[in-house]
RNA sequence: GGGCGUGUGGCCAAGUCUGGAUAUGGCGACAGCCUCCUAAGCUGUAAAUCGGGGGUUCGAAUCCCCUCACGCCCGCCA
């Protein structure tokens, strides 16, 4: 699929080069709206060319020829106008026919790991930062032509796990906590929580707890059983948890299976001998700088940095691109990983996007604290803020259609308020915040949809008709200006590949033009224009659609 | 102490990579808009010396140096 403005940007970077110069370097920029499309500032050719940008400006635009637009100097300034037929035309008729935003397949394969959470509790907000990045970056990805498989790591040999095994074993209901949810994870992580804290203050407990820690490790298979057997019960309720949020996974990657089968030995066997290695009293270590990263323990047993090598090994031998959503506390770690795998001149090397924590009330969640909003508590209050709104302002909707409306607007409203932050800034949560509908929200978003869906669906009759439409007789600044900014998305989606939260900053200022539009444009009353506004407004709803389901965010036809 | 990240109106964010033409939105506040395709919307007003200081440049929120505040990491935990 060719689209507008890409076109337009490589005429103009052709043109550039003939009027100025093959070997010059074209400062391209997108100027503010009113004044152009593109922009390109003379000053940098200023020295080369040895006349003040001005002249250069003017001679650029005497000479320069364009077939997708125009051109028109502005001081030192050239400013772009891509033509209004060509994009109205090559955008909408392309909306129409759907995948707008989609680029050819690319033949690469991508393992996108994302969630990969502990399973001693269920999913708390500041854990839900994960899958939400991963996934919206994965259905990214799947826009950008690449074959995408998202996996979840499962650490189900872990300290956190042998805490909760204890717990299970040697613990009464009666010993533990109220269950706020009959749902495994909530259900078994009251026993980690107590364990947890009992541990702190009885060194009994923590014999006991480190006594499994070491019959799981000499591979007793009932220990072994039983971490397994818990970690998929808690998993069973992360997975329960993500799938309300559209969320799903490929496939699911164990620790232990990677230490049974013998990859994790394997690793660490071709790790030993190389120059990044040290032995410190039995145990390897790999060290650079002043930095020590333990593999194994002195008496041999293996350590999460090197089953988790063992496993990015494993990823290098089926994909093209490995791609890793962190925390921000495992930056380190990282670059171990990076490090061992090139030592081990294991390829590809991992790409990771880091993300700051969520805190409460200004400080970190955490789960050992009890100082956090389960993640199944936050949806849950989404979907009941949402269903307010919806009694107040319908009053002809069947119950049904109301819990559908309240669960695909709260879940887009939890979705949205955590993916609309860049990655790598902190978010301090907040109730008023992320149940907030009004503005930067996920309803703003879907409601834009819903006010396209229910012009057309007004209008009654069939949109097939829409497609011979041709819209490029509009000319008025409002509709342009909103099919421009729709022509926009393909672009988007190829910056927002690691930067997520770009793509819910246009959805944003896209539904804004086009309530603008709903405002100023009759459309099944317009007395001319009516078959060509309604082909911008099905268009429109076309592409929001895939817009929100990139979001991983339902788009209702009314709310 | 060292490394990485963040610091933008009362609050929350975009812009920082790739320096340009009056710093962009939202929430909150105030003032308006429903005989008109759903007002979860729209319009307007007030509100920012872009943490601070130096430097580079014709030009700095953006690049460099210093500095302050906050977060994360620097375990034979994961």
């Amino acid at each position: 699929m060719k689209y507008a403005f890409m076109e337009f940007e490589k005429e103009i970077k052709s043109e550039l080069k003939r009027v100025l110069g093959d070997d010059i370097e074209i400062p391209l920029e997108i100027p503010s709206e009113e004044r152009g499309d593109y922009a390109v500032p003379c000053f940098v050719f200023s020295s080369r060319l040895k006349k003040p940008p001005q002249e250069i400006a003017s001679d650029i635009v005497a000479k320069i020829d364009l077939s997708l637009g125009t051109v028109e100097q502005a001081g030192p300034y050239v400013n772009f106008i891509i033509d209004d037929e060509y994009v109205l035309k090559n955008t909408v008729d392309s909306c129409i026919e759907g995948r707008f935003g989609w680029f050819d397949p690319v033949d690469e394969k991508i393992l996108i790991e994302h969630t990969s959470a502990n399973p001693n509790a269920p999913l708390h907000v500041g854990n839900a930062r994960n899958p939400i990045i991963g996934d919206t970056v994965a259905r990214i990805f799947k826009r950008l032509g690449y074959d995408v498989t998202t996996e979840y790591y499962v650490d189900d040999m872990g300290r956190q796990v042998a805490i909760l095994t204890w717990g299970l074993k040697n613990l009464d209901p009666s010993d533990v906590g109220d269950v706020e949810l009959e749902k495994p994870d909530h259900e078994l992580s009251v026993y980690y929580q107590r364990a947890s804290a009992m541990m702190e203050e009885d060194e009994g407990v923590q014999e006991g707890i480190q006594e499994i820690i070491q019959q799981m490790e000499s591979g007793d298979e009932g220990v072994v059983g039983s971490f397994q057997e818990n970690s998929r019960k808690v998993l069973s309720g992360h997975i329960s948890s993500l799938e309300r949020l559209n969320i799903t996974h490929d496939s699911y990657k164990s620790e232990s299976s990677l230490v049974i089968d013998g990859k994790v030995r394997e690793a660490v066997e071709a790790l030993r001998p190389l120059s990044v290695c040290g032995d410190d009293e039995g145990a390897l270590y790999m060290g650079w700088d002043d930095h020590r990263v333990y593999l194994t323990r002195s008496d041999g047993t293996s350590l999460y940095p090197a089953r988790d090598i063992a496993y990015h090994m494993g990823k290098a031998d089926r994909t093209d691109i490995i791609l890793d959503v962190l925390g921000e506390d495992h930056k380190m770690h990282a670059l171990s990983i990076r490090k061992a795998m090139e030592a081990l001149k294991a390829s590809p090397a991992p790409d990771f996007i880091f993300y700051s924590f969520v805190s409460l009330e200004g400080e970190k969640m955490s789960t050992r604290s009890g100082r956090s909003v389960w993640l199944d508590g936050l949806m849950e209050s989404a979907k009941e803020r949402a269903r307010e709104e919806i009694l107040q302002r319908r009053e002809d909707l069947t119950p049904d259609e109301v819990e559908d409306i309240a669960e695909k607007v709260g879940m887009g409203a939890v979705r949205f308020n955590i993916i609309k932050v860049q990655p790598e800034k902190p978010i301090d949560f907040r109730w008023d915040e992320a149940l907030n509908f009004q503005g930067s929200s996920a309803p703003f978003v879907q409601y834009s949809h819903a006010r396209a869906a229910s012009i057309l669906r007004r209008w009654g009759e069939d949109t097939e008709q829409l497609k011979t439409v041709d819209p490029s007789s509009l000319g008025s600044k409002g509709e342009v200006g909103l099919v421009k900014t729709m022509a926009k998305y393909p672009m988007v989606i190829q910056e927002s590949t690691t930067s997520p939260h770009l793509l819910a900053n246009y959805a944003v200022k896209l539904a804004a033009e086009f309530h603008q539009f709903y405002r100023d444009y009759p459309v099944l009353k317009a007395e001319e224009n009516k078959k060509e506004r309604l082909a911008i407004v099905l268009s429109f709803k076309k592409l929001m659609e895939d817009i929100l389901d990139a979001l991983g965010i339902a788009a209702p036809e009314y709310m």
